[in-house]
DNA sequence: CTATGTAAACAAC
DNA sequence: GTTGTTTACATAG
């Protein structure tokens, strides 16, 4: 099919210069193909095409407030069945799905998909005036009712991709050649239908979350997504579909776990976008990985032991972010459950984020490039005009009690905090600026031990700027 | 060199 | 056995 990269017109983003000028060209990066059209002059008018019935169903149940949602409000999600099994058509087209989203996204996928365009907050999902727990509870009770297990595999043959063929993999944003096709294998030469343009992982992936409600799905689900909408899963042998959707899930800061772990069932964690994917767009896996040398030069030595050796290295580092996330919850048994998320990617960066200073929003050591063009973006473009011109400094702690109005950002409340920070400047002007020469992993074991030292809750919770939440 | 896929070690559950 | 983390290696471009 096409080799050609039908490059999407570069005038339709309404601001394109915020990614364009972001000059680092290890800021690959796919598009997020854009749901809602951002209109920077109306973020709070829905001036998109919002179905009515969707206004409708959403209340109470999804209450996409205009912004300036924290995206570890973890409670905000309500989990219900990001498609509905066989019957759930695999158009994407404007029939609202139970989940009450907006899935008029014909355009969601390419042509936009590569559009560099943030998408708008709304995305964010609110919810009415129930407590916390029973958010997670319900939460849970729908996932589990409306996504039993048992998920029946659909009969691939007549897929219709619906990332069809004029995808064009990927594009980046200044008209860099686009992606290359990884992957991209035109043997089937001949099958209809044959998604012969499977995306990467993680693309794959961010499709995946951002249909799911809440941008929230758990492994399994997201396993099922495969199964149903790729043919990375085709081979039912192996299992390497699933350890490579796990490896995505683990390094791309594109994802990041809820740390509300259902102890009832072993269904582990669930995974969401991070706010800056929704906005930016997944990026490639690789920008987190570690950047130690490939080695690829002196393999020869003695591949095996390095091998075991690199299993270990895996082995230990787990099991000290597990310690961690285990002392986390044992030290702060309900705060820090729904409220934290985890970042799957250990970065040095979060030891610059002390939690005395209370931080509105969890930095963005991935996707806003410390210091850079695209930090001051973040800052002050992304969470709309609402903020006004204190847009970074504001960032309204929600009443978990309040109305849904109240927890828009109009409500930058008694609790408010207050970011002290010059937007112009770096959030984190001892971090590193995240390039191609320093990836956004942690590679220095020194500051790794720092975390640890710190009390092992720095690399991975960011729950302190909410433990005022009146719970 | 980068991006991606994959295998695998390992820990925790 | 599953989930999650991490490292190493292979391959394509």
């Amino acid at each position: 099919m096409a080799t050609a990269f039908p490059e999407p017109a570069p005038s339709k983003g309404p601001r394109p210069s915020a990614f364009m000028t972001l000059n680092d060209s290890t800021a690959m990066q796919w598009a997020p193909h854009n749901d809602f059209p951002v209109d920077p002059a109306g973020q709070d008018g829905f001036d998109y095409d919002l179905p009515l019935h969707f206004a409708q169903q959403s209340v109470g149940l999804y209450d996409y407030t205009q912004n300036g949602v924290p995206y570890n409000h973890n409670y905000n999600l309500t989990y219900s069945a990001p498609y509905l099994g066989p019957s759930c058509p695999r158009s994407y087209t404007n029939d609202l799905d139970l989940t009450g989203l907006p899935m008029n996204i014909p355009e969601s996928y390419p042509p936009a998909a590569y559009q560099i365009e943030p998408q708008t907050p709304q995305e964010a999902m609110d919810l009415s005036d129930q407590g916390i727990n029973g958010q997670l509870r319900q939460l849970r009770e729908d996932y589990d009712n409306q996504y039993p297990s048992n998920i029946k595999q659909e009969d691939l043959t007549g897929y219709n991709s619906p990332y069809d063929s004029d995808i064009t993999r990927s594009s980046t944003p200044s008209g860099d050649p686009p992606m290359p096709p990884h992957g991209y294998k035109n043997d089937g030469a001949g099958e209809e239908g044959a998604i012969d343009k499977e995306q990467p992982y993680a693309q794959l992936i961010y499709r995946a979350l951002k249909e799911a409600p809440g941008h929230t799905m758990i492994l399994r689900d997201i396993y099922d997504w495969f199964k149903k909408n790729t043919e990375k899963a085709a081979d039912k042998e192996t299992k390497g579909w699933q350890n490579s959707i796990r490896h995505n899930l683990s390094m791309n800061g594109a994802f990041e776990k809820v740390d509300y772990l259902c102890e009832e069932s072993k269904k582990g964690f669930m995974w969401r976008l991070t706010e800056e994917a929704l906005r930016e767009g997944v990026k490639s896996t690789t920008r987190y990985r570690s950047k130690q040398p490939n080695k690829r030069g002196h393999r020869s030595q003695n591949p095996l032991p390095q091998r075991q050796a690199s299993g270990a290295k895996g082995g230990q580092a787990a099991r000290r972010s597990a310690r961690m996330r285990r002392s986390n919850r044992m030290n702060e048994p309900y705060r820090s459950e729904p409220h934290n998320f985890s970042r799957s990617v250990p970065s040095a960066f979060d030891t610059t984020y002390n939690t005395d200073t209370p931080m509105p929003y969890p930095p963005s050591p991935y996707y806003s490039s410390v210091g850079s063009e695209a930090d001051l973006d973040y800052s002050k473009d992304d969470f709309g005009s609402a903020l006004g011109g204190a847009s970074l400094a504001l960032m309204p702690p929600r009443s978990f009690t309040g109305s849904p109005l109240s927890q828009g950002m109009a409500a930058c409340g008694d609790t408010g905090y207050i970011l002290e920070l010059d937007p112009s400047e770096p959030l984190f002007t001892n971090s590193p600026s995240p390039t191609a020469d320093e990836p956004r992993t942690p590679d220095s074991r020194g500051r790794w031990e720092e975390d640890m030292a710190l009390g092992g809750c720095a690399a991975y919770t960011f729950d302190t700027p909410y433990s005022e939440f009146p719970l």
